[in-house]
DNA sequence: GTCTATAATCAGATAGAC
DNA sequence: GTCTATCTGATTATAGAC
């Protein structure tokens, strides 16, 4: 029976792989179960079968992508170089957005049409993580190690700044007349918005 | 004759402006013409007899959005100050940003799930205007007028940062327990971004 | 557990009365 | 020009054979 039990989780992981791609692809109501069994090669009624619903399946790719998203800056403390901790996360929000974009793109499709799938996660685990962030950030102001500038701003401004290179990445590929991004993108990349940001900062200077 | 023609017209901006409404809230696929007639006050056969088709009434929507899309940065010279003019482009961004939520969101999703509507556009009209504007950067740096930064990311770091505040409106605001922005918000938005950005390209001490 | 066939629903588009 | 009623196709979900 424990070979059953470990099917059943290969093939709800086939699934919900296969589902990331079409959902971050297309979006929640863009993307068709028939299109998602076809990826995972099964029949249609077994997505059915396996997660009850569209609206199910698509809440567990969600929750699979949130789980995957820890990163630097959950661990720093006031003893910690703001210049350090903010350029490790910017520099693996950047290669987060970069390697994984669908999943990057299908929170942002959630977010743009007001985040009622997620809104239990953004309004707890989410708002948590974020008043712990400005509050280090503020204590590192206040102990002089970066100078005075509105944290919820700078954080914002992060996210933006390293998820548009995976939610706007056809426009951004486009525009530089790009079939996809190469190491020296993500390095170039990389320099210029933390060089950006930290001198932006007073944690460099010019 | 003039009358009639007149009422088409007005009937027309009207449909547009409650297409505007749901495709900004659900995206391409979730909106539906029979909301959209809803919101317009009109039967549903009516959309379709003004527009032919739902992808039609999108691309005019599309259309619309984009020939509104004019800001500073546009008429600047190697003669500007780089400082007043990222200034002000920033600022313009944020408030357009702020002030029109719904059309920054709709082309957000355009492009999210890969611009196909946009194609023209993207690589004809914003690549022009985007290969001028990075040759005025790098001009400017050529001059001393501002430090070495690569041009591109520059330009996606303020899009990006500035659009945040429409399209992820909805995680900003629950993450700052606000149920809207207020002028306040645009004025210390503005402050930060503007003020970073200028100071990590060394146009600004600090 | 797995799959085929089908029901039920909803969307975009059209026909035709007024 | 404007609207009601209807068609056609696609999509989610289910029933039931194997």
């Amino acid at each position: 029976m424990g070979k059953r039990k470990d099917n059943r989780e290969e093939v709800r992981a086939v699934i919900i792989s296969a589902a990331e791609y079409e959902f971050g692809l297309h979006g929640y109501k863009g993307a068709s179960i028939n299109m998602i069994a076809l990826r995972a090669g099964l029949p249609k009624a077994n997505i059915v079968y396996y997660f009850s619903s569209k609206e199910t399946l698509y809440r567990q790719v969600l929750s699979h992508i949130l789980s995957d998203w820890n990163n630097v800056f959950d661990r720093a403390t006031i003893d910690d170089d703001p210049a350090v901790i903010l350029d490790q996360f910017i520099r693996t929000k950047l290669q987060q957005s970069i390697q994984k974009p669908r999943s990057s793109r299908i929170f942002a499709m959630e977010v743009l049409q007001g985040g009622e799938h997620i809104k239990e996660y953004l309004s707890t685990e989410l708002t948590m993580w974020f008043s712990k962030r400005t509050a280090l950030i503020e204590a590192w102001i206040a102990a002089g190690k970066m100078q005075a500038v509105d944290p919820s701003s700078l954080i914002f401004m992060i996210w933006a700044t390293t998820q548009h290179y995976a939610d706007f990445e056809s426009q951004v590929l486009v525009l530089q007349n790009k079939k996809s991004y190469t190491k020296d993108d993500l390095t170039r990349i990389g320099d210029t918005v933390s060089g950006i940001i930290l001198q932006g900062c007073g944690l460099i200077r010019s």
